[in-house]
DNA sequence: AGATGCCGGATTTTT
DNA sequence: TCCGGCATCT
């Protein structure tokens, strides 16, 4: 077979050694995708191994799906009775499956941290315990480390020492869990901690899923955990035909319980492993390469390997220094629209920041240089307000069990069913031990004459639902509740900006049930029902949301852009403090984190790199000096490009800002009215501007006057404030 | 029941 | 700076 051809001799061997465990070092840009499809094709066209017994476990649904893409068009492969997919989405099919084994059915709820909140603040209260002694955040931390590393509450003490914190913590633990149960409920480190023990306890399923699974590939196994490692292990601890890839260089999710020891110790964990290492470099000049092997040499735990490339540029990494984090936003903005008015298409821009706080100021850059520009991360579109009001109705027709939901919109849209009322329907399902769901199709003999018929005609409402869920699929479903709630009305009614962004959401959330619904039309030929929907969208992360047909810049966190590559990487913020975050600085193993984070930054770029940082930063509404990170000290002065002109010193008076664009000089006038700006006209009265269109004072405004009229206006003839 | 307004705490990173 | 939670008022 000549496909292999387009392999290197090491990608070569790691797609054509079948059999026995492989662990392959794959470096930043070395094609280990490219290995796995291969390997996978291999197995299929030329070891006629059956579809069924293929395991490929992804990082993300975004990789998982262009895996599938790729198999699809280059090798004809139909990829969907292949089993590709992330930890999370694979440990889901299998405790679907497998309910009859498990403490919740298959249509269990996968709840994420916005639930996850509202549990922990209902559990505080029950326990009578003060978030200020416990914190929420270091709590769930604590209980998500113990989940990952498989340990259930009746074994906490046998790993964690009893103190004041943990004590508690138990507690909480314990009630978390209860409730889960109890509503039916799992959370993302449920999926795998239930299927771990599933398999481990299970002998007879172990080895249904290890005859099943005959070979095995895991991506990005420098980041997984210890239950991931175990899941793999239960099933691939037989016939040994594992083949993992990772990079440590790049491991940076240890904060989720990753376990960089997995990779490292591999060779231990099987048996005659063999080793390939991925050291070719086919995406980033020498010239960017080298400062990152520079940077990346600096941390003292990691297999020896050094990354090499036939590219060659001239163009090393910049640095720049800017006055502030508007400046620094303002140059970036002026630097992608340079690049686009000489022929750059947005879509190869990328910025990455450490926080996702950072990205506000370059939002409103980008908007005044009229880029286009797509955040990535931050809030989850599915996190947002409006589409958890949507997707609890959603949820509770296919989990009655799940009360989380369903307090959630007993009384949203308002229907005047209030606190009292929900306790009394409470009560009442508590003392009848029955669901939520039950309950209000009872006239309930505790509540007041009206009101009894409200909560009745609301039982009414979900019930008819619940049926015609089962008999219309997902879109026109979703379309008829939207409708029948009036939910987009609501929002479009308003004058606030962000109730009409909320409707747009909702729009986009009938989209989306209509391209899953088309995707899964084409893949199953089966209609797409309520349930399919669901379930595909629990473990959606913002990546997959990205609309790849407009051209936009994308900006993300660096966690987020482990994997992809873009021509020009813009590298903001670096600065101590902030990379490496201040949480990380004293601590060895955390420290050394930061700085693969940043060598994983770098080496997104197949182009250009631009690092900047700034004088002084505006944190938390406070202004404060600014340091350069400690990791530029790192990388070697030649390997680097300083760009002076950009350095304002503190002394030394503001340099003019060299017009590098053919746009006018940045004026703070610009940034005059802001979308939101509450304004007041002689006329109309009060309004809020929706929009700014051009400059200054005089630009154009759109604004929606609290009469309920949509005006544009120039901005002379308006005055900020109420009146 | 719903609207308004004040206070206090939060920012690391995500499936 | 901003957001959410809570108290208070209508």
């Amino acid at each position: 077979m000549n496909f292999l051809d387009d392999l290197n001799p090491q990608q070569r061997k790691v797609a054509t050694t079948t059999e026995g465990p492989i662990l392959v070092l794959a470096g930043a840009g070395s094609g280990k995708t490219r290995s796995i499809i291969y390997r996978t094709a291999y197995l299929i066209n030329v070891k006629h191994i059956n579809y069924y017994n293929i395991l490929v476990v992804t990082f993300t649904n975004k990789a998982a799906r262009e895996l599938k893409d790729r198999l699809e068009r280059s090798f004809n492969i139909s990829a969907y009775s292949l089993w590709i997919g992330t930890f999370h989405s694979v440990c889901t099919r299998i405790l679907r499956e497998e309910q009859e084994f498990l403490p919740f059915t298959a249509n269990f709820s996968i709840f994420d941290d916005v639930d996850q909140k509202s549990i922990y603040k209902k559990i505080y209260k029950k326990l009578n315990i003060d978030p200020k002694d416990f914190p929420q955040r270091r709590v769930a931390s604590l209980i998500s480390n113990q989940k990952n590393s498989l340990i259930l509450p009746k074994d906490f003490f046998d790993f964690n020492e009893e103190n004041y914190f943990t004590e508690t913590t138990y507690k909480i633990y314990k009630e978390y869990q209860k409730f889960l149960l109890e509503n039916n409920a799992l959370d993302f480190d449920d999926l795998l901690m239930y299927t771990a023990i599933l398999l481990h306890d299970n002998k007879v399923l172990r080895k249904k899923y290890a005859d099943r699974f005959k070979y095995v590939m895991i991506d990005e196994y420098q980041d997984t955990n210890y239950a991931q490692f175990k899941i793999i292990n239960l099933i691939a601890k037989e016939h040994q035909n594992l083949c993992v890839v990772g990079d440590d260089d790049q491991a940076i999710y240890s904060w989720r319980g990753a376990n960089i020891r997995n990779i490292l110790n591999f060779e231990k964990d099987y048996k005659n492993v063999l080793t390939v290492k991925l050291e070719q470099n086919y995406r980033s000049p020498k010239s960017i390469l080298d400062a990152a092997n520079c940077l990346i040499k600096n941390n003292s735990e990691r297999h020896p390997k050094e990354l090499w490339t036939d590219i060659t540029s001239k163009e090393k990494p910049k640095l720049i220094k800017l006055e502030n984090e508007k400046q620094e936003a303002e140059f970036i903005a002026e630097m992608v629209s340079q690049l686009t008015s000489s022929g750059t298409s947005l879509n190869d821009c990328l910025i990455l920041y450490r926080t996702n706080a950072q990205s506000r100021v370059f939002e409103n850059a980008f908007y005044q240089h009229k880029l286009k520009y797509q955040i990535v991360g931050g809030v989850n579109f599915y996190q947002r307000k409006e589409i958890k009001d949507i997707v609890a109705y959603l949820r509770i027709l296919v989990n009655p069990q799940d009360t989380n939901s369903f307090i959630r919109i007993i009384n949203f849209p308002p229907r005047k069913i209030g606190k009292v009322t929900t306790e009394r329907i409470e009560r009442f399902a508590e003392d009848n031990n029955m669901t939520l769901f039950d309950a209000v199709q009872n006239e309930i003999s505790t509540l007041n004459g009206k009101t009894v018929q409200t909560v009745m005609e609301f039982g009414k409402l979900l019930k008819k639902w619940k049926n015609l869920s089962l008999e219309i699929p997902i879109t026109p479903l979703v379309k008829k509740i939207i409708d029948e709630l009036k939910l987009i009305d609501i929002y479009d009614d308003s004058d606030d900006p962000k109730d009409i962004a909320r409707a747009e959401n909702l729009k986009e959330f009938v989209t989306a049930t209509q391209e899953f619904s088309d995707n899964f039309e084409y893949d199953t030929e089966k209609a797409p029902m309520l349930t399919d929907f669901l379930q595909s969208i629990s473990l959606q992360t913002d990546m997959d949301n990205v609309d790849e047909d407009i051209e936009t810049v994308k900006l993300m966190t660096m966690h987020n852009a482990k994997g992809l590559e873009f021509d020009h990487v813009f590298i903001v913020g670096v600065e101590d403090g902030l990379l490496p975050h201040s949480r990380s600085i004293d601590d060895v193993e955390k420290f050394e984190e930061e700085r693969r984070l940043l060598y994983v930054a770098i080496t997104r770029a197949k182009k250009s790199v631009h690092l900047t940082y700034t004088r002084m930063r505006q944190v938390f509404g406070s202004i404060s000096m600014a340091i350069p990170s400690r990791f530029l000290m790192e990388i070697d002065n030649d390997l680097i490009e300083i760009e002076n002109n950009r350095y304002y010193d503190l002394m030394a008076p503001r340099p003019k800002r060299r017009n590098i664009n053919k746009k006018p000089v940045v004026t703070e006038n610009q940034k005059y009215f802001k979308i939101g700006q509450k304004i007041y006209h002689s006329k109309f009265g009060k309004g809020i501007v929706l929009n700014v269109d051009g400059t200054g004072k005089e630009a154009k405004l759109s604004i929606s006057f609290s009469g309920g009229q949509l005006k544009k206006i120039i901005g002379t003839f308006v005055t900020m404030g109420e009146k």
